[in-house]
DNA sequence: GTAACTTTGTGTTTTAAAACATAAAAGGTA
DNA sequence: TACCTTTTATGTTTTAAAACACAAAGTTAC
């Protein structure tokens, strides 16, 4: 997949690489580059290759071969599975700086869930071929894939029970105190950073889009939230964690 | 955890050990061996210790320290998590030679389901901290751990997708086919090679044991299926996966 | 071999969530 | 501005699956 280039004029683009190059390298969440020695530092900057999307635009899709390591620079990203009947299940949320679509590669499997941007987002590329060489080269991003990985699949286990057993407002709990706890809140500490349609949230939380509405106004009326628009705000946190443990 | 070795005599018990080690040593399956040096597979021989479960035995606990590499050498295993008001998900079934129980140690959690014997079986342990080692110094088991991994974790957010939007229906032909796929037929072709429980069945593709054998007699009544006792005979399996896609 | 317990089987009732049906807001566009 | 589309909201109906209830087979223990 040749994913789309907001081609931006030249100057800029190099601008933007630079900076992104530079908000990857120093970002202290991303372990991943602390453990790269110089060659391999020119390496990655001559291969990667910044990509922008728009709100809502596809990244890959399922079905697609891997070809490539995408790290997520600025906004914010969904990975999804079309299921059944037009229903679709949120998976996993992206966040910057957070590394995605490497799995299907390692797997020796083709894409098996799609990925699109949940608003403007600026991705960097590097061949999956690369990151194979780097990690023969070096054992710290082995274990680093390792951990990833590891971590990435006890949620989805966990994921499993949560949304096969628990009722709908355990569920949309559950969805809003994970959203908080990803994407954190604005300055006044209550209101969610991530702002989705409540049909995404909906598919987060395995419910339909009605049951989505109806149950967040059920929150509002108990005072557990309030809601204006696409912006939530949690009011009572304890609160929505029990009712998401069961209830 | 300390797993229950049941003590058979001194002699049976080193007969064990050793065949037990030919199997893994040989097994072409388990390509983890054959990545090894001589010196790693001393080590190995030296650190493999032996355990047997007795049917429906826990071999580890949610919650608990994980310390070992499992290797099921005979039998069959269940990986479990318990769920709200007393439900139960099989999350992923383990034949021989597989190896399980690594993930929450390189994840750097505690186990985050549980697994047990389904019939009588043979486990061997590794610490983990010597495959940790091993990992450091052979790069081929890294990718293996990788591969695993990474098969693993989109089994589960396929799981995740078919657990939460198929019909009941479905649900248990997928079991079905799922367990056909893993464990195999009898030399007739057509009887599964487990034997496992309504109940199981029923925690497997997310159901009540009732509704596991509703349906069930449901499938032998399309002559889909027959049914005696535990042992089930696939009769059309073509169906049975049109009826798992959606039906 | 009989009693106690567990597993399987089936019918009936209840319920949680989907489906359907509108309508009002909100957002985009010509 | 007016028009169209999408999103949000809420009421009503339908339905799939759980819950409940009981009986018959099978197992296990004594």
């Amino acid at each position: 997949m040749r994913p789309g280039v907001e081609s931006a004029g030249r100057k800029s683009q190099i601008d933007m690489i630079k900076k992104a190059l530079e908000k990857v390298m120093s970002e202290d969440m991303s372990e991943i580059w602390t453990v790269l020695n110089n060659e391999e530092k020119r390496r990655i900057i001559d291969s990667f290759v910044i990509h922008n999307f728009k709100k809502n635009q596809m990244i890959y899709a399922e079905g697609e071969e891997p070809e490539y390591l995408w790290c997520l620079l600025q906004g914010k990203v969904k990975k999804f599975k079309d299921g059944v009947g037009g229903r679709v299940q949120i998976l996993r949320l992206i966040r910057s700086v957070q590394y995605f679509g490497y799995r299907a590669y390692f797997a020796n499997e083709r894409y098996n869930s799609s990925a699109a941007a949940f608003e403007p987002s600026t991705v960097g590329t590097l061949p999956m071929t690369l990151v194979k060489d780097m990690i023969n080269n070096n054992r710290k991003l082995a274990w680093f894939f390792i951990h990833e990985l590891s971590r990435n699949l006890g949620g989805s286990d966990t994921k499993i029970v949560n949304l096969t057993q628990k009722h709908i407002r355990g569920r949309l709990a559950e969805a809003l105190i994970v959203l908080s706890d990803h994407y954190g809140f604005e300055d006044d500490n209550m209101t969610l950073k991530i702002y989705m349609a409540r049909e995404d949230l909906a598919n987060l939380s395995n419910m339909t889009t009605s049951n989505a509405i109806r149950t967040l106004s059920g929150f509002v009326a108990e005072k557990l939230i309030t809601v204006d628009g696409r912006r939530i705000r949690i009011l009572d946190e304890p609160q929505l964690r029990k009712i998401s443990k069961y209830g």
